[in-house]
DNA sequence: GCAAAGGTGTGAAATTTTCCACAATTCATT
DNA sequence: AATGAATTGTGGAAAATTTCACACCTTTGC
């Protein structure tokens, strides 16, 4: 229980978007066989990953579909509503804020924000724009938890401060560029530059790719 | 030299943007320990890391900027053009369409493709939107190497056999599901609702996090 | 030209993560 | 009620990755 790796909270998310589709499927039963074929991992894997939360299985049975969905959602915190808010209204930002299944995934948008006096105060996507000044006081106000940083490398840095002084607990980094935050605030990186990137790396070294079977 | 951690390749990513930010600094000398900094990791990582690949250093005095990125270039495979084409011209697949810095990032956005029949033939962004059956013509005369694939969930699959069968090297995969592809085509995931999820999980668990100190 | 300080490269230890075998339990069938 | 087939949960082995200590080389200062 002391320490999960990481790995195994990225899979967790991949085995419930799993169950999800099973149950709109309208499929009620599922073992870790099924799991690990379309998670393209080992069975070994999902039962292990699983086990670090409990035992949500029947032994000789497998899964009930909406059972173990039902755990999964819980043990992500997605039982809850997370308010989020989008700093910076570049065209990242409006692509995001366009952006139709937030509700239905458990998140809510609930403000923009922007340093750009031109964009301020206007709408965008049905979302008024405030200025970065107005952060602390919206975050608080709204009760914003995580904030979506889709500025330019070079204001990531001091947007992220900004965030984390107007007391945000977790960030989504779409800067191509590392930011430095306190311990207690979560950052994860999405950064489909650096991906390009090892996809050039692992195409000019094919050997260099682990088998599957 | 047999195998390479998968999570040194993201690094040296890292390692390569802090290189380019320096010489753009006009900084022309480093070391482990700074380029550790930077990346947040340990000296001994990075050090670790380049020894991979051989020895690009001098000891005693560090590593002279230019020459290092022009080795994590080389590695990287970044010194040779990359062409790539995005499937799926919905919200997300016009954002990246638009995206102004693609050539600077050596790579070439070559095609467009999408199998509604109100786009095809469109220009988007100066781009031709072509039909997914053009795809194996197109992608054999333009030389494409790379795929974004932007279509929704319940299509990737299909597009992604479509591009293998197409000849393609590597695929970018927006969508939030695991795509399945022959072992010589390299995947990589860009999810923004997966690191979201993930966020929630570490909000939720603020003990799972590791110091760093 | 020598000594001291600075900093890389690397084998080995420590830690983390994955893989695996198998005991334990359940369900279906007769 | 008993047997056999199916499938989970888990301790420990194996593999992968990170951490570390230190030998070795360079530069700088005197």
């Amino acid at each position: 229980m002391s320490t999960i790796p990481t790995a195994t909270i990225s899979r967790l998310v991949t085995y419930l978007r799993i169950l999800t589709s099973l149950e709109n499927q309208g499929i009620k039963n599922t073992s870790s066989e099924q799991l690990a074929e379309e998670a393209q991992v080992s069975a070994f894997q999902v039962r292990k990953d699983l086990a670090y939360f409990g035992r949500f299985g029947t032994r000789g049975a497998g899964y009930t579909v909406p059972t173990l969905r039902r755990e999964l959602r819980r043990i992500l915190g997605l039982n809850r509503p997370w308010n989020v808010a989008i700093i910076g209204m570049g065209r990242l930002g409006q692509a995001i804020s366009d952006y139709p299944h937030f509700e239905q995934y458990d998140f809510s948008l609930k403000a923009c924000f922007d340093n750009n006096a031109k964009v301020i105060g206007q709408t965008m996507s049905g979302h008024q724009v405030y200025g970065m000044d107005a952060l602390p006081q919206v975050v608080k106000e709204k009760g914003i938890d995580i904030g979506f940083l889709t500025v330019p490398q070079a204001a990531a840095q001091a947007a992220a401060d900004a965030l984390v002084a107007a007391g945000i607990k977790g960030i989504l980094n779409f800067a191509p560029v590392v930011i430095n935050v306190p311990r207690e605030v979560h950052v994860e990186p999405v950064d489909f530059l650096a991906g390009l990137k090892r996809v050039s790396f692992y195409i000019i070294n094919p050997g260099l790719k682990e088998e599957l079977a």
